[in-house]
RNA sequence: UGGGGUGUAGCCAAGUGGUUAAGGCACGGGGUUUUGAUCCCCGGACGCCCAGGUUCGAAUCCUGGCACCCCAGCCA
């Protein structure tokens, strides 16, 4: 056989549904969900599973449905749906109109708990919820069964029907199943389905004073909708056992079962969203969209692709293994992206002043430049230049250090599509002795950046004129945190925040072209990164750009050792 | 002292008894280069958590260990 094109990696999941397929035990049909509740927004962790379930949907060329898994009224806004919805269709996927919630399975659900109590397996119980978790035993010890586990059918009809009625005040009574108190399998200790809950829910408002759990209302929600492969992570795989148990024992129109797989972990962040509520709601960031945060909102806004993303959730895999992803893995989808379809540009992050000595005072000139030196298709632009320009600080030493090939006193470089300059004095601050200015000369005859002569220069550097540059603020982010795995460990995870995760640079100086750029556009800044104009704060006045990562750096590593 | 999972290179991950144990990221070396970028070559397990066993042959099968993750919400 010969070895192909890129194909997909295949999966544990892919082969379940491949066998599935081969023995006609689905019809044929593929058909998946994304379930996120909403009660935050969407991270990188939700992406991998919003690829799996809508990429798997797609090969198979089955459907994958968009559903709310809104049970608990407490915790779930209608902003979240609108934040979700919107994140879903940017990664690039189309749930096709089936915009599902499980509360509009409310009237079923309720049906479904009626059967269950009319079969005797289902009762209600009137301890408390201490009561109860004392009721439930341990881990090594098996439950007790409740003193109100044998109440007649027609009592507990009774009760359940008012409590969806209201006459029971919220703690009074809950509905369990009846099952086995003595499971080694604690999620079958004759688990609680429904609970009093006098709340307005965003979508049934005040109509229930109850609502199912989670437990009793995914099951029967995939069934309903006729989901074929219902894919969750690894924690729930005991609820597994509970799950067949209530389709097992109730008339439901499909039999779905359920598969699980690894929740991804990132390096240097944390992915959950009870710790991403408390980062936003606790001011450690500027909120959900924070370009520092994972939420897919943030990514997008720090100049991430959607195409990146769903690269970045091919090549990590899908498996059982409790994972750690390293970030350059991340990084390295998106630098190929970018790399791919940005167009180059210059700016000037810190700036420092040099004046061509030799250049005359009133010339100027527009000098041909490449918007993308390996894609002539992007075409070209033209650079101003004159007398006095703007490199970068660190690009000039004035006591090089060994394989230092940028500018330093003596030393010749190129300016990119411009001159050869050479590095004739340095002016300082006379107080604090920094380097301030640099006065150089130019050799007119190396026009465009080419060796007049064959000359070799080692350093080609960016920059900016003086008299044509705008002015931005560029800000530049980094980890989140400073420990590769906050979560692990002791103490407070906050402790790891950190302190340097952004650094905001006002007087950055960047080619005039950019005064057209538009928010959300994307630029390689040459030699630095890749910036992205911020969504909400640029202005063609005041132009505000983010880091969203920068160029690989060996120079760094050289630095370093 | 219960139940459910997982262990292949620094990080992921193919591999399902039979050629030199895929591939990606990271790392190191070299080449091209007007971005120390991109791109292109080359390099890494003598070994598959450990110990026994079965077999002509084991990462793959068996037995026994060990390590790590999850479960005792009226959260999902």
């Amino acid at each position: 056989m010969i070895a192909s094109e890129t194909t997909t990696p295949t999966n544990f999941i892919r082969k379940i549904i491949d066998e599935d397929l081969a023995q006609h035990k689905t019809k044929g049909r593929v058909h998946t969900r994304f379930p996120p509740e909403p009660n935050g927004y969407l991270h990188i962790g939700h992406a991998k599973s919003i690829c799996l379930n809508f990429g798997l949907a797609s090969e198979y060329g089955g459907k994958c449905n968009l559903r709310f898994d809104d049970t608990n009224p407490d915790k779930e806004e209608k902003e979240y749906v609108e934040a979700i919805k919107q994140d879903v269709s940017w990664l690039g996927y189309d749930w096709q109109g089936r915009e599902c919630y499980s509360s509009d399975y409310f009237e079923q659900l309720y049906d479904y708990a009626a059967d269950l109590i009319k079969q005797g397996k289902a009762y209600v119980d009137s301890m408390s919820a201490d009561e109860i978790r004392e009721y439930r035993g341990s881990l090594t010890q098996s439950g007790q069964d409740s003193p109100y586990r044998d109440r007649s059918v027609d009592e507990n009809m009774d009760l359940f029907e008012r409590m969806r009625k209201g006459e029971f005040k919220d703690g009074e009574h809950v509905l369990r199943a009846r099952i086995d108190m003595a499971s080694a399998n604690i999620s079958l200790r004759d688990p609680v389905i429904y609970r009093i809950k006098k709340a307005s829910h965003h979508r049934t408002g005040d109509e229930w004073n109850i609502y199912p759990l989670y437990d009793f209302t995914h099951c029967l929600s995939d069934a309903i909708e006729h989901i074929t492969h219902s894919i969750c992570t690894l924690e729930f795989e005991d609820n597994r056992a509970l799950y067949d148990w209530v389709i097992d024992n109730l008339d439901t129109p499909s039999t779905p079962h359920q598969y699980e797989f690894a929740r991804l972990n990132l390096d240097y962040t944390v992915l959950s969203k009870r710790k991403l509520i408390e980062l936003v709601t606790e001011g450690h960031v500027s909120g959900w969209d924070d370009p520092r945060m994972p939420t897919l909102s943030a990514i997008r806004r720090r100049g991430y692709t959607a195409k990146a993303i769903r690269d970045f959730c091919e090549r990590i895999g899908v498996t059982k293994n409790d994972t750690r992803i390293d970030m350059s893995v991340l990084e390295n989808s998106l630098r190929e992206d970018l790399d791919k379809q940005t167009p180059r540009v210059m700016a000037v992050l810190r700036p420092l002043r040099v004046v061509i000595d030799n250049y005359p005072d009133d010339m100027e000139e527009q000098l041909e430049a490449a918007n993308h030196p390996n894609d002539p298709n992007m075409g070209n632009r033209k650079l101003d230049f004159a007398k006095v320009i703007y490199i970068e600080r660190d690009d000039f030493m004035e006591e090089p250090v060994k394989k230092f090939f940028r500018l330093s006193p003596g030393k010749e470089v190129r300016l990119r599509y411009a001159y050869f300059i050479t590095c004739n004095e340095v002016i300082k601050d006379a107080d604090s002795g920094d380097v301030i200015e640099l006065h150089c000369s130019y050799d007119p005859d190396s026009r465009g950046g080419n060796s007049p002569d064959g000359r070799k220069v080692k350093g080609t550097l960016h920059w900016v004129s003086e008299r044509h540059a705008i002015k931005a603020e560029v800000r530049l982010y980094d980890r989140l945190f400073s420990k590769a795995n906050p979560d692990k460990g002791d103490g407070d995870w906050k402790q790891f925040l950190n302190p340097e995760s952004v650094e905001i640079l006002t007087d950055c100086l960047l080619e005039p072209g950019l005064r057209h750029a538009k928010a959300e556009d994307r630029f390689q800044f040459e030699r630095l990164g890749y910036f992205c104009a911020d969504k909400k704060d640029w202005s063609s006045d005041k132009p505000v750009f983010n880091r969203t990562v920068t160029l690989r750096d060996s120079w760094k590593k050289i630095k370093a050792s």
